[in-house]
DNA sequence: TATTGTTATACTCTATAACTATA
DNA sequence: TATAGTTATAGAGTATAACAATA
């Protein structure tokens, strides 16, 4: 992860930081994601996750929209050039990744994908959304 | 890495940030290491590095000292209070992963095993220090 | 009354530019 | 002249507390 964040940190658009490099991801992931979902996966409170969507709404990379059925729940979206920004760092991330496990022999590989998924069969990764905030809740709540 | 870290953040000294910390944790694993050193495995300038160690300073986990052969050198250390709370730190990540691993196979573990040296071994892991800044130059320079 | 998000305020993180001391 | 680090300044990141709007 270290390598690879130095790698997106000098490919990645001019004036994005990471933090903002990675809500923008998160929404790229996970389209129409409620504030509160950007702020628990970042590990951030509300009103700093709130600060962080002003810049990049700011710039023009995020829209907000008021929830269709709650209206205190807002749903975050991409704008085109948003999305731009977001595909164009995951396709260098994977094209670097490729790269590098090429190096590897094709049965090394396969055992470094088994590994992945056992770690994250025990380490629990938690579904990112608790709802679309586009109107009803999910079964999480 | 993430849930380690949110794991991390849960535990660790109160009053003490991420960046902090994994300043710190930088100079227990390199002992004496060179102000740039720190700049350069976080990812930061000179002087945000600079900063960010004035912090642990005046929080006496950590000290500067003038490199004995060349004076322009800044040698980091920790004091036995960052060094309590840097291995308090170590132990308590090492025994998070092991009960987690402990949940698999033991073939399996040996597989995960396998896959962090294979990765590690085309990722080129670089040093992490240039010298010890207690006075001549090693053979990177 | 509880939940979602924002505004207000303060401190830390980080960068660029300019500077000091040493080599 | 080049290198290691610091000081000065400014903007982004983040937290707690207080607030507004909605449920």
């Amino acid at each position: 992860m270290r390598v690879l964040r130095a790698h997106a940190q000098g490919e990645s658009s001019p004036d994005l930081t990471m933090p903002q490099f990675r809500a923008l991801a998160f929404v790229g992931r996970n389209e129409g994601a409620m504030l509160s979902d950007v702020a628990a996966f970042l590990g951030l409170t509300p009103p700093a996750a709130s600060k962080l969507v002003d810049g990049l709404v700011a710039a023009r990379l995020l829209i907000r929209e008021i929830g269709t059925g709650d209206r205190r729940r807002v749903a975050l979206k991409l704008t085109a050039g948003g999305r731009r920004i977001y595909q164009r760092a995951v396709e260098s991330a994977e094209q670097y990744l490729a790269e590098h496990l090429a190096k590897l022999q094709p049965d090394v590989r396969g055992e470094v994908l088994r590994a992945m998924q056992a770690l994250r069969s025990i380490f629990d990764d938690p579904p990112e959304v608790r709802s679309t905030a586009t109107g009803k809740k999910n079964t999480n709540d």
